[in-house]
DNA sequence: TGATATTTGCTCAGGTTGCGAAATTAACCC
DNA sequence: GGGTTAATTTCGCAACCTGAGCAAATATCA
């Protein structure tokens, strides 16, 4: 039963968890200078923590020998505990594994026909699961202290109670094979989240991530946390009307960038004119041979693109855009119209502030951005009991700090 | 010295508060039952609130008389504490205060010429404070618990340390004046920011604002929040470029939405297409008479607003859109082709959850935001100190809860 | 009318957490 | 070996949350 007090001392644990994960191995006094807790808490704490078996003692001997006793370096251990995300796209299943340093220890994919029913992808999921884990050396699989699965899947999540795609089976099946929480959302957004924390915009707490696949979506990162919208509907960004007059979307619409930007829209378009591409493979070694067709299609795809952006950026503010999925493997041949584009509409004073790169993380992004919910999530189970009779919400109050931070706000 | 047991007890304080602003006067066995807290340190508190005369038992007797002894109702003072706000817009200032059930009880403008010395808008301002608090019969102005004054400016605010506007001697004239802290936003965001508290979307949780006045701006609400982005330029909505080979834009750009939807853009539109209007009032008027060209015109400025609406919804999701602005008060005229463009480009999942509503709150509606700025961040005001020699940042980790929530998240 | 049940308001003892000050330990320097 | 310095541990106290239990006020029942 977790009550306030358990819960602000395990705020405190993460606290120092955290600056472990972020700053590498620390001694105590370092990590007090930091925490902001006062010397005794903290090393009533870390005893905890030591006792826990989630921070050793770091063996390397590389104290800058000063006067006095020399500190005693902590570090995390990297056997303590291990999370796995697992993202069920619509062909494939793709897990993926980290230890408590937030380091990736693995991840696997398989691929299967489309419609699978949920009980044998989780089935192959936990096959995938148990590759990862043995070939770590582990046996086993322990969840240590996080104790909960990130599971990506596709479609709108977050909404009211209606479960069109039968996630709530899912996460039932989950629960029962694995016996710990399971915490779902969309795996496009999900990609977006783990660029900003492993891929190609680490440490960025603002960053809109742009996936040009099959379909094109995407997702923002908020403060460092994932946006989710009202309905579970943000990061739509595929059926933003680019050309009222363009084709008809899948989604009802006219002109969506995704009837321009998907990879089948491109592929149609690089044949119509010309081109002989099956797949985008294909079209990508077209671009490395330069070819014309392909060139000139990819910029004039780009500049919608890179439109689209730049209308988001001066609503949303991002400092970094990620560009991912399978089109972005063209390279500058996109990125370059994209980034002409978009600097030619964004504002001027937000134009050097706004990076824009490639995404990292490839199709483990999706299962690596659900580790992340986990990871992000875990103070969340456990909190105290809801009340349960109607939805009780808080208004925007800000919560409570658990790091120190300058309370100096200047306006 | 603030430590975090002061700070998880204040937090509980504030939830209490919470609820009672929310829900109006409560018992203490209802306080209990939503506020997760065990009746004892619920009890503890709610002592502690009556005793600073923060809480006081409600004088009406309606209680439903049930079984045993009757519940004591408990309210907020309405006397207790007041906060004000402050709007320095660019041609008037505006001021309102609220008491501490977060009621407005009163508000006040005086225009001035554009370029007063931040000095002399300071002394204006303090004029109108006094006026309102004397008003209001109080006399001495009394900050309460919440001590600390919202301003809004104009201009991006939250960048890094550069000061071009002269932010940081308002906020030091101020601090001088009234002696206490100043928080600091831009004042359309905290228009946005008032209209999720006290106006059109009212308890909405994630809202876009469109202002349409001299300047086209918005803000964002994000999950209760003010979202102020990487470099505090977010909300931009009126450089969002519309028609690229559009009339150049003061910002910079060409074809911004502000080059279609400004006051004066859509006065010279008018003029220009032959009607006769000077300011705003004369085209409301205009279109109340059924003027078909004031109508037509602004069918088609409605019709680019909605578009870009349609965009941003695709892409954050929020469940409502406030517009206000001046230009708002033209109706019905200029929200039905907002809407059908709106409609027409939107997602159609999204189609029917989204809802167009007008600006309530009208030029009040900055200094309200700035008083919500400090409602919503007075926690902050009491966060433990920081380390100060590096600007040590916590991950994206959710804080603790204060207030109980559904551990249930359902996949 | 009086007894009982029920709900509410409140107190008390106990456990947990955080923190300041003093004591202890382990190195270095002379 | 003795002194110095800094890291670590111990100790005692204060603040906070909680469960259990008691008193107060009222409705229901005999």
């Amino acid at each position: 039963m977790p009550g306030p007090l358990s819960q602000l001392r395990r705020g405190h644990e993460e606290l120092v968890l955290g600056l472990l994960r972020r700053h590498g191995p620390l001694s105590r006094g370092e990590l007090g200078k930091h925490c902001g807790l006062s010397r005794t808490t903290l090393y009533d704490i870390l005893a905890e923590l030591v006792a826990s078996g989630a921070v050793v003692a770091a063996t390397q001997q590389e104290a800058p020998r000063g006067r006095g006793r020399p500190a005693e370096t902590l570090t995390l251990n990297p056997d303590a505990g291990q999370a796995i995300g697992i993202d069920f796209a619509r062909r494939a299943v793709h897990v993926a594994a980290v230890n408590v340093a937030h380091e990736v220890v693995g991840s696997a994919s398989e691929p299967h026909p489309a419609g699978l029913p949920w009980e044998e992808r989780v089935e192959l999921a936990a096959r995938l699961v148990r590759g990862l884990t043995g070939a770590h050396g582990g046996g086993a699989l322990r969840l240590g202290a996080l104790s909960a699965i990130g599971v990506g899947v596709v479609g709108p999540v977050g909404g009211p109670g209606d479960d069109p795609k039968g996630h709530d089976r899912l996460a039932g099946l989950l629960r029962e094979r694995f016996g710990v929480p399971v915490l779902a959302d969309n795996n496009t957004r999900l990609a977006a989240l783990a660029e900003s924390i492993w891929g190609a915009a680490t440490g960025v707490e603002d960053v809109l991530y742009l996936r040009l696949s099959h379909g094109v979506g995407g997702g923002l990162v908020v403060g460092g946390a994932l946006h989710r919208g009202a309905y579970g509907l943000s990061g739509e960004f595929g059926h933003i009307t680019v050309d009222p007059a363009g084709a008809r979307c899948d989604c009802g619409g006219s002109g969506c960038l995704e009837t321009v930007a998907s990879i089948r829209a491109v592929l149609d378009a690089y044949r119509a004119a010309g081109g002989r591409a099956e797949d985008v493979p294909e079209l990508v070694k077209a671009v490395r041979e330069g070819d014309a067709v392909a060139l000139g299609l990819l910029r004039e795809v780009g500049s919608r693109i890179g439109a689209v952006l730049a209308a988001l950026c001066n609503a949303i503010g991002p400092s970094v855009i990620v560009v991912g999925g399978e089109l972005a493997e063209t390279g500058v041949a996109l990125l370059e119209p994209i980034e002409e584009s978009l600097g030619a509409q964004i504002m001027p004073v937000t134009r050097n502030r706004v990076s824009l790169r490639r995404a990292t993380l490839g199709e483990a992004a999706g299962a690596l951005g659900a580790i992340a919910l986990v990871l992000h999530e875990s103070p969340l189970l456990s909190r105290y009991p809801a009340d349960g009779d109607e939805g009780e919400r808080r208004p925007a109050a800000p919560d409570r700090a658990e790091e120190p931070m300058n309370p100096a706000r200047r306006p």
